[in-house]
DNA sequence: TATTAGCACTCAACTCAAATGAGTGCTAAT
DNA sequence: ATTAGCACTCATTTGAGTTGAGTGCTAATA
């Protein structure tokens, strides 16, 4: 059986019904809902087909259809060919990523909320195979010394030591010169144990210093465990009864609390490379369990140097993917005026 | 009528009881939970002198008793007394705030929702009146030179600005010398417009750089704007059905991801001069409008030089008052050694 | 051949009354 | 002062009956 334009108008009126109440909707409804003219008694033929078909699904018998995961798919990919696709590229920024990134995802995060209606998520932008640009060591009191780490892209990473007593100041301006020339615009690959060694021994008495702060330098370079998302708008799926049973409702709770378990949809947003820019995740297709009954929607932005974030909007699968859609690329607009302003 | 000692061996046995199962208890069950030996038309003759007196309540005629937030506050008063008060105190650490504290922060809080089957918040400590320890300026390339600030009790603010033209080493080292002699040991309020103008004044043609950094500066130590609250074991809340139903549990929600509106517990909690240390708001008692059907109970933790921060617990007004507190100071026992440790 | 009207059938959801049982208040006996 | 006993209350449970939206099938129609 094939697929025809008519069968297509019914399941598209099915869904969009369907989205809008989030009801089952039966024959008659859509009998009048479309501008096809058909009885329910024809539709009702055509529904049989699309269920055969596997597009949608009877909860029970004698109740109406509702959209399959199946045919969610077809609709948000038909949805997706029509629209235009070139996400607004977000470039070039200075900002101090640690202090004032966190503030304005935060708000991103928050301002996206509340303009879907569903929950959100947006991770910080990941730094890969970063370099180290500029080390400073500086004494903050007799001994205490702060050493600050700038990595590639202007992430700043501060680390305080102890030191036994007191270093003078040639020794910590001897210190500074020594690391930076030996290390700058090296990634964390690039700094070896022999180097470590070769540097150590230079340092001479202060080797202990030394190592200290490179490990601090590795621990800077290397850490993206700490993968921060930020969500908001969790509260939202009490709007749709379908995702609002206890159950469902906790276990949904718990995943966006437990930020980590959100990190499994950021890497696989970044994994699919050939997707330009917006995914569209329906129930069993996410990569997180708990959410097998919503859809999920993710968008990917870059910042300079190859930084990488994900947003992500959680809802019921009969989400208004149009509307969303249209506000992910919205923001991300904005935040690319937000960042040209600065 | 006066409350005598076994009236408060009944109430305390109503309230136990309720506390396990969460329905409202009978005068039969009663009967046979305590050692009085009493027969359940006694119990019942003491209940209805209970209810005349306001300790407890009857949800509605024929059903067992629970307890009003009146018996709740005897229960907990008692307790409290009977209770050592002494919270183990949290001394001296170095940390660098911003990175650590925050890592720190967040496990503790968690542990203490495994712990207690509560949802949980706590505030990171405020500095209050701090003063200036060290200003650094360094230049990260050719037009960017990034201001390092350290406040008393080592906290650590970067700040990015960007440069026309590229400044000279010579430079650089006479505006740090400026900086660090003008001003450090100075709280914001010792900051005042004369001493800004001749600073500019003495910076010459660099005077827009120290302005950038003294507003820099002063953004630092007056920051308690974004008071950070970390949260967790939300979803525990529907581990009681008296809050779980989706009303409660909403508002609930929301409070828990608008962090900034636990900041009204956190206020509360570190006004409160007088209680050494724990607090317990019962229903209404509570700050929060959404916490009303709810128990909170709060601890004021001090680290070194002032800072204080807050730990709340928030679950039913059935709560394991007895083990909240228990626990509350473990962990502010095990928050102890962690510090020492580093 | 495609569409439609008509009808019997299904089944979740609602309604309503009866049954249940935990718990109370009161009274009279101990 | 305590208790046994009993009538009474009322939330909750149960189950039968009703409703109504919706289906599948068949026969008539265009």
């Amino acid at each position: 059986m094939q697929l025809d334009e008519r069968k297509k108008k019914i399941l598209q009126a099915i869904i969009r019904n369907y989205l809008e109440t989030g009801e089952p909707v039966g024959s008659r409804t859509i009998s009048r809902y479309t501008d096809l003219n058909l009885s329910s008694a024809t539709i009702r033929n055509e529904m049989a087909d699309l269920e055969e078909l596997g597009y949608i699904v009877q909860p029970h018998t004698s109740a109406g259809r509702i959209p399959s995961d199946k045919g969610y798919r077809l609709y948000v990919d038909t949805m997706l060919e029509e629209k235009d696709k070139e996400i607004e590229e977000m470039k070039g920024l200075l900002l101090e990523r640690e202090d004032k990134m966190g503030h304005l995802l935060k708000q991103v995060v928050k301002v996206l909320a509340q303009n879907t209606n569903y929950a959100t998520m947006i991770s910080a932008p990941q730094y890969h195979h970063s370099k180290l640009k500029f080390i400073q060591l500086s004494r903050v009191d007799e001994n205490q010394i702060l050493a600050v780490i700038v990595i590639e892209g202007n992430v700043i990473k501060n680390h305080i030591l102890s030191v036994e007593q007191e270093l003078d100041d040639e020794t910590m301006l001897k210190l500074n010169i020594l690391l930076n020339t030996h290390l700058n615009g090296l990634s964390v690959e690039e700094i070896n144990l022999g180097m470590v060694a070769a540097l150590k021994h230079q340092a001479g008495a202060h080797s202990d210093i030394v190592g200290e702060v490179l490990d601090a330098v590795a621990g800077a370079i290397t850490e993206d465990e700490d993968l921060e998302i930020y969500t908001s708008g969790t509260n939202n799926i009490f709007k749709y009864p379908e995702l609002a049973d206890q159950q469902k409702a906790s276990e949904l709770i718990t995943t966006f609390e437990e930020k980590q378990m959100l990190g499994a949809l950021v890497q696989e947003t970044l994994a699919d490379e050939n997707s330009n820019g917006i995914q569209v995740y329906i129930g069993d297709e996410s990569p997180i369990q708990s959410m097998k009954d919503c859809s999920v929607v993710t968008a990917t932005y870059e910042l300079d140097e190859g930084m990488k974030g994900t947003i992500g909007i959680i809802g019921p699968k009969r989400m208004d993917y149009d509307k969303v859609i249209g506000t992910l690329k919205t923001i991300m607009h904005q935040l690319d005026e937000m960042y040209k302003k600065k």
